[in-house]
DNA sequence: GTGTCTATCTCGGGC
DNA sequence: GCCCGAGGTAGACAC
């Protein structure tokens, strides 16, 4: 990895179109062609970059940076250099690993579907439709069908989904009468205003209390 | 900006939790409190990071990050460090100017609605819904409503976006008649069908054509 | 390759 | 303060 500490302008053509005035900044070159233009401030995001595959060509003041595929082209002048360093790193880090993203989500209702809704039993994970697979689906305790959706934040972007979905499973006539619930972490003032005016039901869950980690803190059917 | 790289272990607890190996990093500390672990692969995306306001704490070998409101943590262990220096960088750095983003797209087509339709003019953008608010709401020669979703990328997404709108804007018997059309640089194919399968229009705007700076290519109403 | 979906999304604007 | 939508979203995975 290359790191540059310089007096620099920036200019990005592209999909769009944007400059950056002369100031001090780190240009950070990465093994896998990356460029990334950060500031001292402005948090997680770089404020111009350039994703791998790249071709990264130096003259003089002037590092040219394209994609090597399309349109984007990332020109940094460099002004005036104070550090200009190269360290090697293993190329292959170590992967993140993470626990509690989506998937553990899906993982522990499949485990306690109850928590989607009294008497619902797992007929099975990931159930095939023709436009992707619906997380969940259950049967409740009349033996009606109940496809569940499951997100760690509910948005509106979830209910469309689920209606997506509920639109195709209902054309077999045994599912005419398919329900549709939305599990989500947070389920967000929108979605649940949509999800209503659907006749979709929205229920919050908590990870911790799936697991039995936790008490629930409050009875939710009752 | 303090850099420091090093063979180093994160742990991230929060919204989830996060581990990650030991490995040659480099870690990045802006004067914003903004912290980020970068790999010398992996593109754009730190490892790990927390993004401000934060408190840093340091203690020995390891570097304690945490958000000020909320429970986010990062720890950061160092194992062996290889180099820490810090460069000190105009805080407020001269800011990035875009041009072509969605929003300039709104204020070209805000400024000559007829790009959207013939003889459309506009009555106001940001028109509020219970749902949010619709980008542009114009009326046509004959007095008919129609709502106008503009996008940079016309996909399939903005094809719902516009058609939940309608669904709440045509509950108002006045304006049950309200027509739909989606305006983007480039409509997708799949958009396209789904629109026109919905009884609502598609048109690709050209933004240097709105803004008079470019001879439209094509008659696009003929 | 395109399409779809997740993300500790981040970030900015509005109320 | 929360909520919502845009993003050069990026990145991963299925088809």
């Amino acid at each position: 990895m290359r790191l540059i500490v310089a007096r620099c302008s920036v200019a990005y053509t592209g999909r769009l179109t944007a400059h950056l005035p002369e100031a001090l900044r780190l240009i950070m070159l990465k093994a896998d062609g990356s460029v990334l233009v950060h500031a001292d401030a402005g948090g997680y995001k770089p404020l111009n970059w350039m994703t791998p595959p790249t071709a990264v060509i130096e003259e003089g003041e002037t590092i040219t940076v394209r994609k090597v595929k399309g349109e984007d082209q990332l020109e940094i002048t460099l002004h005036e250099v104070l550090s200009d360093v190269t360290h090697t790193m293993d190329f292959d880090a170590a992967r993140l690993s993470k626990d509690g993203v989506e998937a553990d989500l899906q993982v522990a209702l499949a485990d306690a579907p109850h928590w989607c809704g009294e008497g619902f039993r797992l007929v099975r994970r990931e159930w095939p439709t023709d436009i992707g697979p619906v997380d969940l689906m259950c049967r409740d305790e009349a033996d009606g069908w109940i496809a569940v959706e499951i997100k760690r934040i509910g948005t509106i972007e979830a209910v469309e989904q689920l209606s997506r979905y509920l639109e195709r499973i209902r054309l077999d006539p045994a599912k005419a009468d398919c329900r549709g619930v939305l599990a989500a972490t947070i389920v967000k003032p929108q979605a649940r205003v949509l999800a209503e005016s659907r006749g979709l039901t929205w229920v919050e869950v908590d990870l911790a209390v799936l697991r039995g980690e936790r008490e629930p803190a409050l009875t939710l059917f009752g």
